[in-house]
DNA sequence: GTGAAAGCGCTAACAC
DNA sequence: GTGTTAGCGCTTTCAC
């Protein structure tokens, strides 16, 4: 634009002002300090002919303040986390605020990593989707005085507030509608076992089953994380069980794609062989070969909440975890199955 | 973790040296400078007891570099741009960089928006999928000096550095294989016309259809942006046709998704009624009710060479775009008409 | 081998 | 109404 940078000083020099009132002026107090109107004009008219702004870093360091969030997910290429980092993206900026968007892959050492180096970089808060095993780094983190949002996941040892969906009853609804449709061998495919949101979903699950009286099987609670090839892996392995279930509550998207990999390769059907509940509605979830019944969490609201949370909250920790309520969309991938009859009574809304 | 927060000028006075000392060491720059053992290990204990790291905001407005690039895409929700930006962080980390998420909605005025505040905040560089409609506020940008590299869509308007699928030859390939199978009414389910990946996806649709003598239909092309919900009015369109088309050519993952809502409303069946090749291939492409026959685009290396090109070029514009094949995966989405004959040499492999 | 001091560009307390 | 100036925390030139 111009052979020098240009710069406050030099802005002042080149108007007859000082530097004080360039940056009074554009930073829109004028009138608070009484600047006259001449003096106002002739420094915006300058600054929007050149087109300058001053420099933000200088101004975050002056001010001990970045307008910077760091996010941390697991896999930002995972369409749950898409969204959630979309929702988030959205709404710090409408409070003028940038993220830094990092992946951690789902290894704990890489986060700690990853929040380190945004402490360096001085944002002004932190959302995190933690791998959730381990605690050490985090809590680390609560002596730093920033503040801190755990979303989906979150770890017992640590008191961060934390939005997530209700998985317990996510799951306890889910399990509940195929004992209502007479299963009874229900597998449930896990993600990583010990993190929170695994084990409420697991607590659903089991507490569904308790109700119903039917026993508890260790066995057919299998899988170590969310990812398509271990939902291929889980269903390798169920499928081979006898007598094998006659449903499979897969808690997670891709879990559910590579179970439907799995089953396909046994040329088996859903649901007239397998009936299937999956975790995390997806766009396509309608058209698959069986549309399937999902567990619809809300990405949205947790990306909104996690921000509103981080950065308005006053208590930089917060005690109660925010459980946003989940949706179980009704398709056809789950089959009634006769010899059971139970009670008939509406228990969900439909939708789709 | 401790009362005031610690600076170099604060650990210079409790260990008895200089500001500079602690500053080279910190920085590695012991040997370089002889600085003895003694005062290396001194330094680096007393920062590592205290877990000290330089503040990086300093470090930027001294080295006027801030380790950062902006990234804006279109739509982060998106699976195909949500790939991408997980390439894209992951490069970036490699060397050293922080990517900024932004999510320009598809729209060319927050865009242009988000690129001003991203040059404010001294952004090291720049990676754009731009809405690809208007190019003023990226012409600005060309007078910068700070390197931009343009990924998917390009606008003929500019002259950045650009990485993008090579959409012409994946179109051509994709419709070739449509008329290979018999079909000669072809309908093009488009993103946003006017836009280079568009337009160049039209082109080779258009190609493939005069090389086999087949008019290219004008009515055949409809659509407006790459949504659903466009596939889906697409869709509703070009079913009361007459003649009806016999195979949908979709420009998108969302557009097919939309145009599978569609049919399956009309009570119609793919490959039966209506033979289907999407662009994007995604994990649930081969699950869906009819496997999905896809034109793939390879997304880690749009962002892989995104990032390398953005932080090691010498010409701060390269000329020619960077065109990375696209492949096509055959499932069973296109029925192959009889009338037609043609000859019958393989032309493309197969996957999946 | 080590240090003093200038300065990156900005804001704000304090003057007048 | 406007200006002077002291830093924010760091790197680096130049000096010894």
């Amino acid at each position: 634009m111009q052979r020098t940078k240009l710069n406050l000083k030099k802005i002042a020099e080149m108007l007859g002002v000082s530097v004080t009132t360039v940056s009074r002026v554009l930073n829109g107090q004028a009138a608070q300090y009484r600047i006259s109107l001449k003096t106002e004009q002739k420094v915006m008219d300058f600054a929007r002919r050149h087109n300058f702004t001053p420099n933000e870093i200088a101004r975050n360091l002056r001010l001990s303040k970045t307008n910077t969030i760091g996010l941390v997910v697991p896999d930002i290429s995972n369409p749950f986390f898409a969204s959630i980092a979309r929702s988030i993206e959205n709404e710090a900026r409408h409070e003028g605020y940038f993220v830094f968007l990092c992946d951690s892959k789902d290894d704990t050492p890489t986060e700690a990593e990853l929040i380190k180096l945004l402490l360096q970089r001085k944002v002004d808060g932190l959302i995190l989707a933690p791998v959730g095993l381990d605690a050490t780094h985090l809590n680390h983190l609560q002596q730093e005085g920033i503040p801190v949002v755990l979303i989906d996941r979150s770890l017992p040892e640590v008191s961060f507030p934390v939005v997530a969906s209700d998985n317990f009853q996510g799951a306890y609804e889910a399990v509940t509608y195929l004992i209502r449709h007479g299963h009874t061998r229900i597998a449930c495919l896990q993600g990583i076992p010990g993190t929170t949101t695994n084990e409420s979903r697991i607590m659903g699950y089991q507490q569904a089953l308790q109700e119903a009286s039917i026993p508890v099987l260790d066995h057919y609670i299998v899988g170590h994380s969310y990812g398509e090839e271990d939902g291929y892996q889980s269903t390798q392995q169920l499928l081979k069980m006898h007598p094998r279930p006659t449903a499979f509550f897969c808690l997670s998207n891709l879990i559910s794609l590579g179970a439907l990999r799995a089953i396909a390769e046994h040329q088996l059907k859903v649901p007239e062989d397998i009936s299937m509940i999956s975790f995390d509605e997806q766009p396509y979830a309608a058209f698959l070969s069986t549309p399937m019944t999902t567990v619809e969490q809300h990405q949205e609201d947790i990306g909104r909440k996690a921000v509103q949370l981080l950065l308005r909250s006053s208590p930089p920790n917060a005690s109660q975890p925010l459980l946003l309520p989940t949706q179980l969309i009704q398709r056809s991938s789950v089959k009634k199955i006769e010899q059971a009859a139970i009670d008939t009574e509406p228990l969900h809304q439909d939708k789709a």
